[in-house]
DNA sequence: ATTTTGCATATAGATAATCTATATCGCTGA
DNA sequence: TCAGCGATATAGATTATCTATATGCAAAAT
């Protein structure tokens, strides 16, 4: 019978973790060797196979195309067996690891988190904060939320929400404005690592799109957040995200006037893993909490109130 | 980060192997190193892990209802990599390896599969002719044809054919037939193997389904067609078993008259396997060649002549 | 143009995983 | 009671895999 595997299991997931990740250092850091031993692992797999699997870069190493065109399913065999063995020693259902852009996390998430905790007791939470997308195939990442159009290669996605966007700013500076066209009156903050649209939003309230507001530009979602919430100005925030601070009071919507974006909240795992019950709870959590949470959470703690 | 292998690749390997053969011995001779190579596999992971894998009995290792709930995880894990390794090396589209009972391989297959090898050059067939069917998760199996309800557990069916069958003998034994009952005075075959139903025919042709008629008892399959075509006597038989040799002459069916069973050929694979090429061209010329078939290949060569 | 940085590669030798060979044990069936 | 079948344990050999170290190459920064 001959040898399903012509090169050691070691070597194989040596070799996916390599493709999935780009280079040998990372590669070196998710096995828990130095780079050296992922290195010799591929080059001996290469003169055992006959052929080379990578393309030698000066940024890394690239897959040839036989690789790439089976990489998927050799992701998705150590993806099985990893959640097997998780499963077997049950400890796939003591930690929860998640990974989210920063904004998602302190404007909604940290204050929430909790009632899915109290649902889970024994359930450990883990939160990646991170600005870029995670490598989802990486075994200590469960699932991600992140903002943007849901398409990203090889991750499954299903929407939350977040889609409309308003402007929002402190009680205070909303006295400065009777109507849309006085913003070029106040300062407007940028972020610069926001995919929110101005333009769609102006077009939206009927005004020029063209039109450039001033004010500071950061580029750090959770400062901007700040700095409105500080009255240093008027941010385009996504409701979702800017609920919480509008139902206490801290910040206010002057035009009541959302716009709709293509980009949204996404639950985003990656393609081919098994749920495990953990990931399936949080996502059945979030489809009920993300609606009952858009009052903000001061609306929604009064109701949420035991009525008895 | 947690090491998502709390045990060796090597190691899972072994136990998948052990946990679907049912015992140390085929495991070793399917990974071709010696049973205390398992042995001890199996031993140093339960060690690691802090419980037992497998309960131990007279008559192999039994897994545990932990590891038999991951069991098919594990072993879709390793069905993507080693068919992820197979295409990688283009090894896996060489040979295909089919496993099926003798009748099916010795009255419709080995007359057939010539125009099969002839469509597709440099692609070698290997038959495995078993009375009971193999496992179809190990390796060096791509597929199999058997007969029976098509129920197995944990494989993939598309029905063939060959759920009719009919009472087939030579023809000078035909002459003192000249109704079903007529069968009482001659000697019918009692293949011992096979699934097909005197009774349903009986039953069919408007008998009394208690009739036990006499005659030889075979518990060879192939041996039984070869008693019929000898003139010992009226064997049952799937018609599409029976087509070639009726077709030349050796055999007839005297009542002309088919009974419907619950049974026939199935086209089987292990659940979950990815389909190579290979697999996929072998099942569309099934799809083409088993109708093509029915009337035996004296009636298919005539029909398969060129025109022009 | 030179230097620095980032990444891969090669090699020797140490370490650990894995194997074979052998003996032994336990259970079942004759 | 004995033979056969299957698993287990152990010592030591073999192989896989690793670390440490030095080196090479290309791109980016100065």
């Amino acid at each position: 019978m001959q040898n399903p595997f012509p090169i050691p299991l070691n070597a194989v997931r040596a070799i996916e973790i390599v493709a999935r990740r780009g280079a040998l250092a990372p590669a070196a850091e998710e096995l828990g060797v130095t780079v050296g031993a992922v290195s010799q692992h591929v080059r001996r797999a290469e003169e055992r196979l006959g052929f080379e699997l990578f393309e030698r870069t000066a940024h890394g190493l690239v897959p040839r195309p036989a690789l790439a065109q089976v990489l998927p399913q050799i992701s998705a065999g150590f993806a099985a067996l990893q959640d097997g063995l998780a499963n077997l020693s049950g400890r796939d259902e003591l930690v929860l690891n998640l990974t989210m852009g920063s904004v998602f996390a302190s404007r909604w998430l940290i204050w929430r988190i909790n009632k899915f905790t109290a649902l889970n007791p024994g359930l450990e939470v883990r939160l990646t904060v991170t600005a870029a997308m995670l490598d989802l195939g990486r075994p200590d990442i469960d699932c991600a939320i992140r903002y943007g159009l849901g398409d990203w290669p090889g991750v499954a996605t299903s929407a939350i929400g977040g889609r409309d966007f308003s402007p929002v700013c402190a009680p205070r500076l909303a006295e400065r404005l009777p109507d849309p066209a006085a913003l070029a009156q106040v300062p407007v903050i940028h972020d610069q690592t926001s995919m929110l649209s101005w333009p769609l939003w102006q077009k939206a309230a009927g005004l020029d799109a063209d039109i450039q507001w001033r004010g500071p530009r950061l580029s750090d979602a959770s400062l901007a957040f700040d700095a409105a919430i500080a009255g240093q100005g008027v941010l385009l925030a996504a409701d979702m995200m800017s609920a919480d601070a509008i139902s206490d009071g801290r910040l206010v919507r002057p035009f009541k006037m959302s716009a709709k974006g293509q980009c949204g909240y996404w639950l985003a795992t990656a393609k081919g893993r098994r749920e495990p019950g953990k990931v399936k709870r949080f996502r059945q959590w979030l489809a009920s909490e993300v609606p009952a949470s858009a009052g903000g959470y001061m609306q929604q703690m009064s109701s949420d109130l035991p009525i008895d």
